[in-house]
DNA sequence: GCCGTTTTCGGCCCGACTGTTTTCAGTCG
């Protein structure tokens, strides 16, 4: 049997097991090899199976996968399953990991709750809760059950996660109201916030002050304060009305960037980082980087010596490391880029000199076009293409190939009267349902810059919807293709495509692929932006913008394209107008 | 279950906070 089975879909079935495992109690390093792995999995830029389907090449060669993972990869590519999981379901039912999702209730006491009382739902824990059957049990108790009733509604909640730009709203309001603390010398927000992750789970905000009750009041006085979840000398967490989790931290100066560092992560960054300092007599934590005394396995950092901590720099160059940007401390290939002196230069905002995808009230844009160049032109930008939807669209006003050359008739005006500036004349043509284009190609031929997306039969399967859009990349007047992964966060709709061969007709016809930065519609994230560089193909960041503020997105495709390890030479916008023009041979 | 310039065994990051304990396990990040 042939299935077609995804890394995400591979990783989804060793997940499986590992949830099912940790119930069941198992070594918590293997569990740690098991999460390993599905991570592993979910970044890799380039398909299990097609490593599987090369004699060549070994899955063993990955890190983290040994013998026996790769073969339990290799019969999941097969068969669409593991035989360790139907085991595992033969004796635990997967709802029962629901009760996991409840906050502060582990592994270990939801396998006592199974074992004891049978409870595999929440609407069976709820019962027994209110029935005060969970406080009488081994190691539970009043405020544990009153803990768990609370936490069922959460639970019930699908997982919490927001778009970055919405935690970027709610951070700023709240450093905004904490920095009127008289005490506060330093303040931050780590996390997966400031490695500029697309979707945030929690803040975790980090406080220098030496007044820890000030700064810990302060916060329990915000207006969207829901439930303070803990408070301790240094540790305070609450919940915020929205459901978000706030965790703030108060440190002594000397450890700021030490702690920085620490709640930075990512968690797998820092295991590997602590691994390393300890190997070479040093011990890493919140605290700062200590030389570990003869003698003492320096449980509380007693008699250990301090050596770093007041900055982030000084951390990593306590264990000879360099810097290394937030957004690449995930545990990829970070360490092994330092080790060989190879650490890439990211690409930043300013590098960006030209915006190639964005919509006008010609079509379903809010700006004329002068107010988008008035817009670039403010933020930096030398050219912008106009990229109006094309008739196929006619939601969004789609234009046809009579208005579009009115269009570009008016451009070519404006462009005669500006200076150090130009503008595009574009179009986002539509990769009709039965393949081709809706614009006829002597009409295409006249622009400057040619994107093609797919809008209608996204139901198709994955073959057709590919073959439509390699057909497009065929296309010789086709500049990018936008949306190629056809990817939207917390959407229904997605379609789905075979990057791999998309982007081999990328690389053979010399085309660019777009990663839209439209917080909705991130769709070429770290991971495709990484598959990209891998085949050698230029990306191109634009915004989408229907708006003037929605040029402003540009920031998180370039957060994006640092995680996935781009410089400004793999992003082709970063190139002045006559150099992008060589690049697609106009 | 993975890994190795301490390599086929014996390690595997570290601390804060909570609740149930009578010295600690569980959970979280």
């Amino acid at each position: 049997m042939i299935t077609c089975m995804n890394n995400t879909q591979i990783a989804d079935v060793i997940n499986r097991v590992a949830d099912l495992l940790e119930i069941k109690g198992t070594n918590p390093f293997r569990l740690r090899a098991y999460r390993n792995v599905v991570r592993t999995l979910r970044d890799l830029p380039e398909s299990a199976e097609a490593i599987l389907a090369d004699p060549q090449r070994d899955l063993t060669d990955i890190k983290g996968i040994g013998k026996d993972l790769a073969e339990k990869i290799a019969t999941i590519a097969a068969t669409g399953t593991l035989p360790l999981l139907e085991e595992l379901l033969q004796e635990i039912p997967e709802s029962v990991l629901s009760i996991l999702r409840i906050p502060g209730l582990g592994p270990k006491k939801a396998a006592v709750l199974y074992n004891d009382l049978k409870i595999t739902t929440l609407d069976q824990l709820q019962a027994a809760c209110e029935a005060h059957q969970v406080a009488e049990l081994k190691g539970f108790g009043e405020k544990t059950e009153q803990t768990i009733l609370a936490g069922i509604p959460l639970a019930a909640r699908a997982e919490q996660r927001i778009y970055w730009a919405k935690a970027d709203e709610i951070a700023q309001v709240l450093l905004e109201h904490l920095r009127n603390c008289k005490s506060l010398q330093q303040i931050e927000v780590a996390g997966s916030y400031r490695r500029g992750r697309e979707t945030i789970g929690d803040l975790d905000l980090l406080v220098v002050s030496d007044d820890h009750d000030e700064v810990m009041d302060r916060l329990a006085d915000f207006d969207a304060v829901e439930q303070t979840i803990g408070r301790g000398d240094t540790k305070m967490s609450i919940r915020l009305a929205g459901g978000l989790q706030v965790d703030l931290r108060v440190v002594p100066a000397e450890s700021f960037g030490a702690a920085l560092q620490y709640f930075t992560g990512s968690k797998d960054h820092n295991v590997i980082l602590r691994g390393m300092a300890k190997s070479r007599g040093l011990k890493i934590n919140e605290w700062g980087v200590f030389r570990v005394a003869e003698g003492k396995d320096g449980a509380n950092g007693g008699d250990n010596e301090y050596i770093a901590g007041r900055t982030e720099e000084e951390v990593y160059a306590a264990i000879d490391l360099p810097y290394f940007p937030p957004e690449i401390r995930e545990a990829r290939q970070e360490f092994e880029w330092a080790e060989l002196g190879m650490l890439p230069e990211l690409i930043e905002l300013g590098d960006i000199r030209g915006d190639l995808h964005m919509h006008t009230t010609a079509s379903d844009g809010r700006a004329s076009t002068l107010e988008m160049i008035a817009a670039a032109r403010q933020r930096g930008l030398t050219y912008i293409a106009i990229t109006d939807h094309s008739k196929r669209v006619s939601m969004a006003n789609g234009l046809d190939g009579e208005r579009l050359l009115e269009q570009w008739a008016e451009i070519d005006e404006i462009n005669a009267g500006l200076k150090n500036f130009t503008v595009l004349k574009g179009v986002e043509v539509d990769i009709l349902e039965k393949g081709g284009l809706d614009i006829a190609d002597d009409v295409l031929a006249r622009a400057d810059w040619i994107v093609a997306s797919v809008h209608y039969g996204q139901r198709q399967s994955s073959e057709q919807i590919t073959g439509r859009i390699v057909e497009a990349i065929r296309n010789p007047h086709v500049s990018a293709i936008a949306h190629p992964t056809g990817r939207i966060i917390n959407r229904r709709e997605r379609y789905e495509v075979d990057l791999e061969a998309v982007m081999r007709a990328a690389v053979e016809h010399g085309k660019l692929l777009e990663l839209n930065a439209n917080p909705a519609r991130l769709d070429l994230d770290d991971v495709h932006c990484a598959a990209a560089k891998r085949h050698a193909i230029p990306v191109v960041i634009n915004t989408d913008a229907h708006s003037i503020a929605g040029l402003d997105v540009m920031r998180h495709g370039i957060q994006q394209a640092r995680r996935a390890g781009l410089t400004k030479a793999d992003v082709a916008n970063t190139r002045s107008w006559k150099q992008m023009r060589k690049l697609i041979g106009r």
